[in-house]
DNA sequence: ACCTGAACACCGTTCAAGT
DNA sequence: ACCTGAACACCGTTCAAGT
């Protein structure tokens, strides 16, 4: 009883406050979208005094920081898990990647946001984050290279059309979250455009 | 004197204070970022009480919208005059709307976000914004059909194939914006590859 | 070492009251 | 019709003080 993490009673040494600050600031976003995630009501949350998490993080910037690592995390495992289902087939494998990724924006946006958005900005503060970031591209590189392998892709550096593959990922991602596709156009169908577009280009074959 | 827009003196009637007001906010946004835009600063700015602006914005939002309103006008703009110093090539004119488009971000990342991000949610509440914002798309499917005609581009329904080539500036804005760009890699590169993956697109030519 | 309590300078929003 | 003044319920952040 005594050590309860979640007991009523105001109780000092929390243990793991650190940990108890980025749970709750997460579901605060899912309850409530970003707007509902202060860093008071995090504290609120988890049961400790507004000035509490001061002694944990050095702002609210750095514990957005932390949520959006958690959220590369996620993001990662998501790809991951796709990746390992998606079977031999690695041009199958590129677009599982693709709807991983973008099924993981639309299933999380305001954690998405928090990822990509301006309130972690500066991110020189927080170099983690870039590196956590770049994983997923690599992810990216490597699936590519094994469609170079099999002549699937056209030659050149993986890591340039990585990111390239991964910039259009990122705009159907953030174009479906800010309502900016016509009404008249299903999720489904926007997102199967952008991706055969990827895939062949805008060019015709100039035979 | 007695009708100096900007005397110090309390003013009844402010005369304009709408158009004031949105003045007011873009110019905090462009001094101080997006949290520097706070209705009670515009108000300040403007030389009026913190209730006043309720007079003729019914909540932040609705100022929120009513500057990037004002953005899309001038992303709009832009575009356009880019496009009458395209000259005759269609497919330059595509390039250069591009590059119009990301670098109206770059220029602007405050006015950006504000245009696209979850400041303005619900976009349903502000129609006059997606129609303007379909303007551009517009502007560009236009382009594009040009493409088509002189058999530069693929035939397809030129909205998809436009709105797949939005999807792709606008994902290159997002992460350039987010910093998200590998540090060895240069914003031109970037630019560079991500125009060219889009108009061959990823796949082998499968002769 | 870790947390509280109270305070400071802000917010967005509401509402009676002024002219 | 349009604005002010004062108020309410919040913020992020700081700092002395508690255990």
């Amino acid at each position: 009883m005594s050590s309860s993490p979640q007991g009523k009673g105001g109780r000092y040494h929390h243990g793991n406050l650190h940990e108890g600050l980025i749970r709750a600031a997460i579901e605060l976003m899912e309850a409530g979208g970003v707007d509902a995630l202060t860093l008071r009501a995090a504290a609120r949350r988890a049961g400790v005094s507004p000035a509490a998490p001061y002694r944990h993080f050095e702002d609210k910037a750095s514990l957005l920081a932390a949520v959006a690592y958690q959220g590369f995390e996620a993001l990662l495992a998501e790809m991951t898990a796709a990746l390992e289902r998606s079977g031999d087939d690695p041009l199958r494998a590129m677009k599982v990647l693709g709807a991983a990724y973008v099924g993981f924006a639309l299933k999380n946006p305001p954690l998405f946001r928090v990822m990509f958005g301006p309130e972690v900005a500066n991110r020189e503060r927080f170099p983690e984050l870039e590196e956590i970031a770049s994983a997923t591209m690599i992810l990216q590189a490597e699936t590519l290279t094994r469609c170079q392998e099999l002549g699937l892709i056209r030659p050149g550096s993986s890591l340039e059309l990585g990111l390239a593959a991964w910039t259009t990922m990122h705009g159907c991602a953030s174009l479906l979250l800010a309502q900016q596709i016509p009404a008249e156009m299903t999720e489904q169908e926007f997102i199967r455009i952008v991706g055969e577009t990827l895939m062949s280009g805008l060019l015709l074959p100039t035979v």
